[in-house]
RNA sequence: GACCUCGUAGCUCAGCUGGUAGAGCAUCUGACUUUUAAUCAGGGGGUCGCGGGUUCAAAUCCCGCCGAGGUCACCA
């Protein structure tokens, strides 16, 4: 899987001779390491290799820093999230092998306003260039247009118990605590542009109309927020060679000069910024999108920085491909772009367990869809079967660790399969106590857990994405459909209409009468199955309207008898 | 222009450093005195995108091509 990937220079850091050097240590603090490798080996899992990469890379370190990072310039949505999961997974991985390890996620709310992203009032135009931070929230009720989205994630995350160290960079940048290595990188701001040279090709340069020298000479590797206007339209004039620059706000063409770790209104740009921030951070692993994992792309220009003037190795990467979504009409994807899904609308579909759990199954080399359509069926069928599994004791390595950071516990029970959850949800009113009762009444093993967190799921999931799968009950008899029935099939229907004005006693009970009812002794086997089918067919047809429906005993137990007796009245 | 990922059963995908093609769903058959959006057992189904090469041996490694999706070369 790591094929292709630069590692010019790293791997010289890890010379051959150390290995047993490495392995010797660990054992001697009691940790088996030869034994785990093996053991990580057959489990086969993406998650083991990085964590094994990362080992090598930064061996013996206190505390491993597993770093992800969003810039709140919009929803943040379910491709954005994947940057967190992986990141997860990895350091959950580092702590099943005895490391200490957090996850810190940093909040790029310094960035600056770029564009007014559909659904947010185009007269936020104004506000473009101006940090995240400084621009109001949309709706008005928070104190920035970044906390607007930061909030909406945050709670996302902690519905999904997952525990994030965060950094706000206003915050961190305001505090001055970035002032000395932004002094330093003007310092090196020669260093800086010829590296970012390195990477820019002669055909692009020549597009853009970029002359070495005159970049050389001109480059100064940081944005300033001018003063006057809030923005960062600013051309930076001089630099004292310590914490003083000048420079002129191009908006109002006013000059000043400011001593920016007295005004901090000066920030790293990205790839200087996040290098720098891998240093501050200790940061040994980061996942990124494939936009900076491209080469020449910010991961690599960021390293190169990391390296050669910030003299740190770059933290471990893993690029993961875009999450896909089916399902939902004019699918946008764009945390930028007006409806994009977030994870809070996920968790109105999926459970905090099985989301994770489909983010950190598979590489993160691989893309996958989430759904809003009837494939969830089978997400949730496959993520049961593997919980049961676990719960029997019965799962592979690879399964039992996933789930576990994913966050399954042993001894939760069998969950209500998801389908069965959204029939017998529309029959019992999508009342938990209810369906409880009619599980329990009707032989569906299923802990009270899953019950109470399946139902609002199912039930949103049907009404909002899926109305066309709703059963409803007639509201009138179906007298097109009984005109198709000759003598013998509306026999049958009266038969049922005496069953059901009977005492109804259980639903086993019910059921054996249900087939009971077709049966004929002049008919065989094979007929016999035959005429139950057609009879069950036509019972549905007249209730609901279709040819097939939720078990029927199930159903007519639960129904409404009198609304039931009223639609057999053919 | 460069690069990345993917292409394996009808569908969703496993197949890690090469050793006789796998799982789930779907389908079919059968069983439980019935199977309907709830059970169990079994069966069928693949020239592993195409063409070369390396090898005793290639889905796996190398080269080329085709197809699908995506990223960078502005900014973050």
């Amino acid at each position: 899987m790591p094929k292709s990937r630069k590692t010019s220079g790293l791997k010289k850091f890890v010379s051959r001779p150390l290995m047993p050097v490495f392995y010797f240590h660990f054992s001697n603090q009691g940790f088996p390491v030869s034994q785990e490798k093996e053991g990580q080996a057959s489990d086969g899992l993406w998650v083991g290799k990085v964590a094994d990469k990362v080992l090598e890379e930064f061996p013996n370190q206190e505390l491993y820093t597993c770093a992800a990072g969003i810039s709140p310039s919009g929803v943040v949505h379910f491709g954005n999230f994947r940057d967190i999961a992986t990141s997860l997974a990895v350091a959950q991985e580092l702590r099943a092998r005895g490391k200490k390890a957090r996850l810190l996620f940093s909040w790029d709310n310094y960035d600056r306003f770029r564009k007014v992203p559909v659904g947010v009032d185009p007269s936020f135009a104004r506000y473009i260039g101006m940090p995240l931070t400084d621009v109001p929230d949309p709706e008005g009720e928070l104190p920035s247009y970044a906390r607007r989205f930061e909030v909406g994630l945050e709670k996302s995350i902690e519905e999904m118990g997952i525990d994030l160290e965060y950094r706000y960079q206003t915050q961190e940048y305001k505090s001055g605590r970035y002032a000395e290595k932004i002094a330093f990188a003007l310092q090196h701001r020669e260093q800086a542009a010829d590296i970012q040279l390195q990477f820019k090709t002669d055909k692009g340069n020549q597009e853009k109309g970029i002359d070495p020298e005159e970049y050389r000479r001109t480059y100064f590797p940081i944005t300033v927020y001018s003063r006057f206007s809030g923005t960062d339209k600013v051309q930076v004039l001089s630099y004292d060679g310590g914490t003083k620059l000048t420079y002129r706000c191009l908006v109002t063409d006013k000059v000043e000069q400011i001593d920016f770790k007295e005004t901090p209104v000066v920030k790293l740009p990205w790839k200087l910024d996040w290098p720098m921030r891998w240093g501050e951070e200790q940061v040994h692993f980061e996942p990124s999108g494939k936009d900076h994992m491209t080469p020449g792309g910010s991961y690599d220009v960021s390293s190169a920085i990391s390296r050669e003037m910030f003299g740190r190795k770059p933290p471990v990467p893993q690029m993961y491909l875009f999450v896909g979504i089916q399902g939902v009409k004019g699918d946008k994807m764009s945390g930028s772009k007006g409806g994009a899904i977030s994870p809070a609308t996920l968790l109105e579909i999926y459970e905090p367990s099985l989301l994770k759990w489909l983010y950190m199954r598979r590489t993160p080399m691989q893309s996958f869809n989430l759904a809003f359509d009837t494939e969830v069926y089978r997400q949730y069928d496959e993520f049961d079967r593997e919980v049961v599994a676990y719960q029997a004791g019965k799962a592979s390595p690879a399964q039992q660790k996933i789930l576990e950071f994913s966050g399954v516990k042993k001894g939760e029970g069998v969950p209500l399969a998801f389908k069965q959850a959204v029939a017998l949800g529309q029959i019992t009113q999508w009342q938990p106590e209810k369906l409880r009762a009619l599980a329990e009444k009707s032989g569906i093993a299923c802990s009270e857990a899953s019950i109470k967190a399946r139902l609002s799921k199912a039930q949103t999931w049907l009404n909002r994405y899926n109305p066309e799968e709703i059963i409803a009950l007639r509201t009138a008899i179906n007298t097109d459909y009984a005109a198709t029935m000759d003598g013998k099939r509306r026999d049958q229907i009266a038969k049922l209409r005496v069953l059901l004005q009977g005492e109804v006693t259980s639903i086993p009970a019910l059921d054996e009468h249900l087939y009971g009812i077709p049966k004929d002794p002049a008919l065989d086997d094979k007929a016999t199955k035959v005429a139950q089918r057609g009879f069950f067919k036509d019972v549905y047809n007249l209730l609901i309207g279709k040819d097939a429906g939720p078990r029927l005993s199930t159903f007519l137990w639960a129904l409404d008898r009198a609304a039931v007796l009223t639609l057999l009245e053919i």
